[in-house]
DNA sequence: AATAAATATTTACGCGCGTTAAATTTATAT
DNA sequence: ATATAAATTTAACGCGCGTAAATATTTATT
């Protein structure tokens, strides 16, 4: 490995032997040069390592590589581990992720959105904030560049949208929790921020309808994302004044659930599914702590691994396209049923 | 506001009647230019909302504007968090940050650490694996990209360190255990990847020796970074086996106690500071989860915010003294007590 | 009002690479 | 061996902006 310095492609092309512009071609799709070209491009890769200058290459290009993925909140483990999948996958296509967060305002996600356009990006995986959302602002971003929406979906938003089928989570705990002991009553967030909160008290309403029960939605104070102590500050006034209409509770998601338990414990108030404990508590999402918790958590999960997958195909479809899709579909995949201790 | 696309800056300063270069000199520094001068452009910038190619940009510039972030393991709250912090610093400071996870792994931290490079940052924040850490090739990047480390330290790499102080975790939660209680034992992994785990053991050896009491360390086995599930099989164990020294446990970080919780839970042990109680557990880190678990945690809070800022600052002078300090400086940050109600 | 200092303009070049068209070489088929 | 297709080379232009030097203008100082 000879450890002089190569400025640019010219200086390359000079030492490897072979002319720029085939250079230029391989960068941007080894495949479109013989192979033979391509073997001695790579060795000489190897002996001078040179790499391109994105900047220049970048401004030159019809199109970047650069994907934008941007998620509402990436301290929520959540978020953290969709976006590891989603990463792993553009690199693997040869693309260059790049990650962002929202935090939970609607300011950080438009300015997001501004150094995304500047990014040039080929496509942009975005999970909206959701209610909290300056929707005109990412329609309009939409327009302008390819974008697969995941997790939450803003109607008519963005070429496509992927996420988790909210119904299968909730009936699947509803009727689980109905077949194994009493009926659950829905625990969530008075002004849930994501619009999967309010499917899901939709698909409570519904299950409880299809079985002829009665429904109990209770709601709790509490504005923001920390879920975990919104869930706790409500459970505790829920469970000192007595609120609660059923011994079953089924939040709405597990950062809630966690706070919760908790707030339980703080309590003396024993969850499981035992005759023995006083209440049980199921959850959605399988949170990475959810089973972690005392006692574990009975949740849905999500399908992780398919609603990555089936973003990341849909937008590299969309970057082929040329940015327009014939249609905005809505995928939506089903939960699992992990039964737990708490209920 | 016009809706006409503007091509480039010479477009814009064209309509905005000031010159190119003038022009450049605002993007380049908003103060650079005379203050009227500066009025004039922030006027026709709203009325044509131009922004220069980012690519063309940073291509000539001498140094980019560019700041990489790079932490161990997004999905950890803990760096999400602070990761957060340096975030929201850099881009007050007029930077732009460019957020890494390395997941982990030494290969995606090399990999980072290369696309870092041709990122031509102006600096960039690393807190690497540590002992899963390629060293030489840390190193390396270290001396061709001007470099912080924080978090972990690695002797001798980058301009200069910012952690926290980890005696200082563990002389204040071994003296508050033994005060309050009963002499705590030291919960670790056999094998931590964290330099951070090593110096909190002999923080921990160092304290009892100071106070005259018998040290004793329990290791568990487990790797990677799934410390929650190895803190709880280590637990099941060592509880099960009857393994535990003493009444009371001083885990080496949160995410090991909340395993541990969840196994204390699991096998009917009871948390907790009163006498009542079979054991007390407390920990170190302050994760944003501890305050969650059942009992919520005892523990020692990072300092985030002196962390983080501190870091920024000298990445800062860093830069303005041209990538090279006098001499390496290491600065560590005193922890701050948490008492909840698991010890 | 005269002078000095600070700031803006004009002009022009260069950065590193994408891209194109024409000329040339190499591989494949007949 | 010859015709044809495919890949490469040569030469040259352009992308959008940084930057430098010389000149002109504005502002501050006396």
């Amino acid at each position: 490995m000879s450890h002089q310095k190569i400025k640019n492609m010219e200086e390359f092309a000079r030492l490897s032997g072979i002319s720029r512009p085939t250079i230029s071609k391989y960068f941007n799709d080894p495949d479109s040069v013989r192979s033979s070209t391509r073997d001695r491009i790579e060795v000489a890769l190897k002996e001078f390592d040179y790499r391109p200058n994105i900047y220049a290459m970048n401004q030159n290009r019809r199109l970047t590589k650069n994907i934008g993925i941007v998620v509402p909140y990436l301290a929520d483990p959540f978020f953290a581990e969709i976006a590891r999948v989603l990463e792993r996958r553009c690199i693997d296509a040869g693309f260059t992720p790049t990650l962002f967060s929202s935090h939970g305002e609607q300011g950080l996600e438009n300015a997001i959105l501004d150094t995304l356009r500047s990014l040039k990006p080929a496509g942009v995986l975005l999970a909206p904030l959701g209610r909290a959302s300056d929707r005109k602002y990412v329609e309009q971003f939409c327009r302008d560049v390819p974008t697969i929406l995941f997790d939450s979906n803003i109607e008519g938003v963005g070429a496509a949208f992927v996420g988790s089928d909210n119904f299968s989570f909730v009936s699947q705990t509803v009727e689980y929790l109905n077949r194994t002991g009493n009926v659950p009553c829905f625990f969530e967030m008075r002004d849930p921020a994501n619009p999967n909160a309010n499917k899901r008290r939709h698909a409570y309403l519904e299950m409880m309808r299809r079985l002829d029960l009665e429904p109990h939605i209770v709601k709790i104070d509490g504005m923001g994302w920390g879920f975990e102590e919104i869930g706790r500050q409500g459970a505790l006034k829920v469970l000192r004044d007595n609120l609660l209409p059923t011994k079953t509770v089924l939040c709405s998601n597990d950062r809630l659930a966690i706070g919760f338990l908790s707030a339980c414990h703080e309590l003396g108030v024993s969850v499981g599914r035992d005759d023995a404990s006083d209440i049980r508590v199921a959850s959605h999402d399988d949170h990475p702590y959810s089973r972690f918790t005392c006692p574990s958590l009975t949740t849905a999960a999500h399908d992780y691994e398919s609603v990555a997958d089936h973003a990341v195909e849909t937008l590299f479809q969309l970057i082929e396209a040329g940015g327009k899709l014939n249609s905005r579909e809505e995928t939506l995949f089903a939960a699992r049923l992990i039964m737990r201790g708490s209920a």
